[in-house]
DNA sequence: CGTGTAATTGACTCAACTCAATCCCCGTGG
DNA sequence: CCACGGGGATTGAGTTGAGTCAATTACACG
């Protein structure tokens, strides 16, 4: 969720109120089942946000890139996290205690007003979202779900020409078993659209991925 | 997304503002594709919210119930509605043009704030339903689907000891194929644990369908 | 009391899952 | 510098849940 009409005397109150917090590749920003201590609002590199049920199902919500709020939602809600942020790379936040974030909905005037136009928008791609993954095959789901992380991975500063996720966290995203999103990507390897060493898969190209995923974009 | 704590001066703010509607069985309170004139806020009966894809994906979102808002997000992004609103059965609701939602934005205090609260509660119900709807099989999702319809129907004034949905509401709500929603419902009748009388379903062993469901609840 | 729409049932097919085995990195310690 | 795990990635084989197509039945309404 973008913050980009963040006003600037709102951005410097927040500024104010809050802490810089560094992460390294594969930090924890708060587990699964915590109480919200406070939002975080990135200012680089990618978070991986992920919730697992109960009984194992785990869910890779999305990947949250600079000027995104992460963590403000269960904030609101006072409920506990149900789920779990891990840096993605290195990441630098600023982190808004909850207290903080009271006086500042209180005293910023445009502060809840932008939170509430950032968090719609952010709803209405999930229901997109929901709405294409529900009946897609696999392959389709997969082609929008890269093109979705490129996107992600080119909002950081240098913007990545790859991105960084394992297998099981892309099948997890993309809401299949590991094994079919393998064999789905080795396809598009094979077709040359993609190349991938490890973690890092390099979007070669984005068009071809687009035609695949045009019976929904 | 329920409003329960909109304090009285607020809620007053919004009567004043506002412009009673009614809308009988079936009628629509807006199309898909409109920009959004403003918002309402249910007062009785339920609004069936669904959303088509370009290439005929059709999804019902939800079903909101009195005291939901509706449309209000679209307001927020200003994009044109992806999504059509019917009523099922006779809807009251209050209609809030958007200049008016505007100025309920700038003058009420408590107002983005409630708004806030409501949207990140509703988001947080979505984020779990997908992480559900992902990988489960189609009988647990009609089973928890059937709740949450229960659930919805029950808020109506008085509240209603069935739930109406046609077969294909139902199974682009739980996101399968009308066959398929059709034979699960019909094992479920066979076990006693739900009756149906076209549009109208019965639960009758609200535990039953829990147990089905328990792998997520 | 037709008649069209919604619901149901049957038969068949296939995409995607699971289980199982192997391969390939990548970091570690000798 | 290189052999040695160990976990992630890949490939293979078999099974099945759920979708599609097609036909039949049950309503609801004019």
């Amino acid at each position: 969720m973008v913050m980009d009409k963040l006003p600037p005397a709102e951005l410097s109150a927040v500024m104010e109120y809050s802490e810089q917090k560094v992460f390294e590749d594969g930090e924890v920003l708060f587990r699964q089942g915590q109480f919200p201590k406070g939002a975080f609002l990135l200012q680089s590199g990618i978070v991986n946000i992920a919730a697992t049920s109960k009984h194992g199902q785990r869910q890779v919500i999305y990947f949250y890139a600079p000027g995104d709020w992460v963590g403000f939602r269960q904030l609101m809600t006072g409920t506990q996290l149900p789920i779990e942020g891990t840096a993605v790379g290195r990441v630098e936040a600023l982190f808004i205690p909850a207290p903080a974030f009271e006086e500042l909905l209180r005293t910023q005037r445009l502060f809840a007003r932008n939170l509430l136009e950032a968090l719609s928008f952010e709803f209405s791609v999930w229901v997109n979202r929901m709405t294409i993954f529900t009946k897609l095959p696999v392959r389709e789901r997969l082609a929008i779900g890269l093109l979705i992380l490129r996107d992600r991975f080119s909002r950081v500063e240098p913007p990545l020409k790859y991105l960084v996720c394992s297998r099981t966290d892309l099948a997890d995203f993309i809401g299949a078993s590991i094994e079919t999103t393998v064999r789905a990507l080795s396809s598009f390897r094979d077709s040359g659209w993609v190349k991938s060493r490890g973690k890092k898969i390099t979007i070669l190209d984005p068009e071809a991925l687009a035609e695949v995923a045009k019976a929904v974009l």
